[in-house]
DNA sequence: TCTTCAACTTGACACTGTGTCAATTGACAT
DNA sequence: ATGTCAATTGACACAGTGTCAAGTTGAAGA
């Protein structure tokens, strides 16, 4: 059986994912143990899918700090809206469910990886501005480009994608890069 | 009957609740129709008894734009600590529940008001940094200053609630400060 | 063609948590 | 005494997750 879950909405009950996959929910069970893990699951597929890693290699192979973190804000901040509902979902059954909510942290962890190399690229370069440490304008950054800040920006806000790109590299910017 | 609920924890059923204010899980329904309405009750209820109005007195009171915007941040700041549990089970239940969600929104609306006028006054001075336009500005002071982002700043990445307080600070004045 | 095996199906059920209802108790005021 | 109001107990409906047993289907191999 393919992964096929384009989930959509909020009320992701394991009896709608099932009708969407067109098998019977006692079906999934066959393959998940839980829900969590089918949400677990369904992320990274998604990552394979929407292949994340080849969108994160430009801000790898950038040449300055600078370049770096404007080219991985740009792949992380696209990259959200693609996986925007099946990452709320797992968000919400982290609430309860420990499995869930320790993927997730995972999940953000490597997403904080890229955050500390781009950070630490501009370190190399000279260009981290001096009021703050590399492990501080890490957290900082790693918290701006949150999937709920996203979620805040755009939806609540009203921001188009392109907006929220665009400031969020303008923010960074200021704040990280130091002044000429 | 008091609204006696130091709910604290996560998994906050209404038989939890029940007990900690000693009392039947059904006497509840005879105060509040539903779960959803019970935790919005508290979170007015926490207003009401951490003097939120009051504490936001001072940053109405500042002269500069500037000092509105420290006082500000600083009340509010310091007051998503004591709300935070029975806000993280209110945001927790808006996922499902239209009133918790708006009830939450409204708050939030609120909360986005002291920004603004922040945001204004230092506009008023002539000190917003020339590179947004205050509704921008305003959207992100709102986002920066939101309970996920305490959360994830102080929780996550283990800073103290000073550090927490001080540093938003800081980066409010980078960002939206025009540069002397 | 017949057998086997795995994936899937149906239908039933246990469990948890929310919300409802009816009948009862106990205190307090008139 | 009586009425009233808050709270209590116990039962139940409902939704959603997770489990289980028994039966169906279809493809691959002998």
């Amino acid at each position: 059986m393919s992964l096929v879950e384009a989930s959509q909405g909020q009320g992701v009950r394991m009896s709608d994912i099932a009708k969407q996959a067109g098998v019977s929910r006692q079906a999934l069970y066959l393959h998940f143990e839980t829900r969590a893990e089918l949400l677990v699951a369904a992320t990274l597929y998604f990552d394979e899918l929407k292949d994340i890693a080849g969108r994160l290699a430009p801000s790898r192979a950038a040449r300055s700090g600078l370049e770096r973190l404007d080219a991985y804000i740009e792949a992380w901040g696209n990259y959200i809206p693609e996986i925007y509902s099946v990452a709320k979902a797992l968000l919400a059954i982290s609430e309860r469910d420990e499995a869930a909510a320790s993927a997730w942290r995972q999940r953000m962890q490597d997403m904080r990886e890229g955050c500390e190399a781009a950070i630490l690229a501009l370190e190399r370069d000279g260009a981290l501005s001096p009021d703050r440490g590399p492990e501080e304008a890490t957290d900082i950054l790693w918290t701006m480009l949150s999937v709920r800040n996203w979620e805040q920006l755009t939806i609540d806000c009203g921001w188009s994608q392109e907006k929220y790109v665009e400031t969020i590299k303008t923010l960074a910017r200021k704040l990280f890069v130091r002044e000429p």
